[in-house]
DNA sequence: TTGTACGCGTTATCAC
DNA sequence: GTGATAACGCGTACAA
């Protein structure tokens, strides 16, 4: 049924040879030929076995994307972040002319995670990896690192960090900002309430909080700082926690994470953000939809995706040496949780 | 760097052909030899090159997975219906040795849907596709329909439903049992706000939602008949409305939809379910944090994906004739919207 | 400019 | 049981 290089040579008087410089768009070509084989080709509608040329070129212009996660964390999360992240990378990858292999798996333990690593680091059907979430893929990189397969992680990895591109933002500086800005508008006792303790993200979060204390001349009281995971119910067990400590604000590592905060805060009677100021982190649409509106910090997942992949490319197209490092900027967006814009500074916003 | 098939053979003593009868389990191979083999192979750690495995036997081992829509549909909802689904179908994929090949498209207009289905369609790459949202994909159905690809469908497509192979839940019959739980409650003046007008899934749940009125001996009003999107917007806009019209029960034909409904009845001093009913469809996670607990149907979104994979990878296999259409059953969850439940059930359920 | 011949790494069909 | 040898469909030096 399907035809191949031979068959549009043999119709169109020439060789299969010719036949390949065509689709190639190599020069040496003459457009008289050229015109000719393209009208076979448009006629039969062939179109080359990709395969194949696979094989002949040893280049698949296959990218993969690796979810070291369990299953919950990919499906379940309503602020939609490994989602969002694909999205960037297949834009890309399909802007380029790549397709985008996509592995999930880490679902079970111990043994399954093995064998989904060895899996995606035998299959060498992709030209480069983007890992989701280096913190989580740590057995892989590990594996890869030593091993000539190009791959790029988002989020810094907690090790190999000097020997592996990675893309992920300026956690700290992001932090730093946002714990600024509580402190500018007068706030003093800022906790801080943030994902897994070997995350690099939520670890950064933490440096930063601390720096923006420190050079304020802020001491950080300990129970001041409390890790968990990226959702809403760390959100509110933590928040329930700091409640009898006197806070006046409190630093949100991510929006969903500020979102059972703020929910706590309402049950518990506390108005945000005249008794307790609120900021988040993620800038996900639910941060306008909440009352008051979130500030919080912008952070480009949709961008980090689509960077990594271009970084990705330029390993594999050898355009740039490994590894490369890079990290994203990231802006405060400021609503009203925080109260630096007054009920008149909103009217005038509207007016 | 990476040996092949002929690099063992000469390692083990043997020949090509024997080293790849190993490698695929053939009978046909003394004790002795497989044993020499095997050990070469561990020693080298030696995987056998996929594409060129691929260009022999002419299969991929990797299903396609299609998401023609529009990006936001994809990465901003928070009911991860796109993800649960693909979730869904990547475990049995990985499970039976399937790659899986995403295909994230459609964010543009007319123009860039062309080039990205034709992409699609030429890129012989997959064994098999499942597209996700059948509505989505007209297009594309209507390109492959024609062509020995295989593929099934998410949703009853709207065109050639009876020639192609579908997985989907049995709106109708969820619809129906939906409403005539209102009905049984004491509800008449039931609303229904759905999803697109030409989406298979909205339209089945107003024939559901029709036939069960029309079973009660009950009249719908046409007003009461709402179309939309699937999310919280439509859910509010919807609502507000339906405010006027003196209904006392509305089945929301998305937990999303409900989401809206319920943040508007409770600005609207509403209360639920003594003043209106609500009753919800998905079953997602969020319903279980409304207040008061969304009574909904269970949409088995994650099986619905695996079960079209199994489908999909018997219509490869040859094991099961084309075109397959398969209904997957649902059921009605109770918990507080409707008033199904009153304050003493409650307690006897937590006792 | 065009054609020949070989290589990419497997599987599959034969003989032996 | 085992080993040549021919596909699979394409890219590409090299020769013409």
């Amino acid at each position: 049924m399907n035809l191949n290089l031979e068959d549009i040579a043999r119709l169109a008087g020439v060789s299969r040879s010719t036949v390949s410089r065509v689709i190639n768009h190599h020069p040496n070509v003459s457009p008289a030929t050229r015109e000719k084989v393209w009208q076979v080709i448009q006629e039969q509608k062939f179109h080359p076995n990709q395969i194949a040329r696979m094989l002949a070129t040893q280049r698949t212009q296959i990218l993969g994307i690796v979810v070291s996660q369990t299953a919950a964390v990919f499906f379940d999360d309503p602020s939609a972040y490994f989602p969002t992240l694909i999205q960037g990378i297949a834009e890309v990858a399909n802007q380029q002319n790549y397709s985008t292999l996509l592995w999930l798996g880490g679902s079970g333990e111990g043994e399954n995670h093995e064998s989904f690593h060895r899996q995606i680091s035998h299959n060498h059907l992709a030209d480069g990896l983007v890992l989701l979430s280096a913190s989580a893929s740590h057995p892989l990189i590990a594996r890869l690192v030593d091993t000539p397969a190009l791959f790029v992680t988002i989020e810094r990895p907690r090790h190999f960090a000097e020997r592996v591109s990675y893309v992920t933002i300026d956690n700290v500086q992001a932090a730093r900002t946002a714990v600024e800005h509580l402190i500018q508008l007068g706030r003093r006792k800022i906790a801080i309430i943030t994902g897994p303790l070997l995350n690099t993200d939520s670890h950064d979060r933490v440096i930063g909080y601390q720096q923006a204390m420190e050079a304020a001349g802020l001491a950080v009281d300990p129970r001041w700082i409390v890790y968990g995971e990226f959702n809403t119910d760390t959100g509110q067990r933590a928040m329930k926690s700091l409640l009898p400590l006197g806070l006046d604000a409190v630093f949100a590592a991510s929006d969903q994470i500020a979102l059972g905060v703020l929910q706590t805060l309402r049950e518990a009677g506390v108005c945000v953000p005249q008794d307790m100021a609120v900021v988040g982190f993620d800038d996900l649409p639910a941060a306008t939809a909440t009352t008051p509106q979130l500030t919080t910090i912008h952070h480009p997942i949709r961008e980090k995706g689509a960077y990594a992949t271009r970084l990705l490319l330029g390993l594999i197209e050898g355009s740039v040496p490994e590894p490369q490092q890079v990290l994203l900027p990231t802006h405060l967006v400021i609503r009203q949780s925080c109260g630096a814009l007054n009920a008149q500074d909103m009217a005038n916003l509207h007016g």
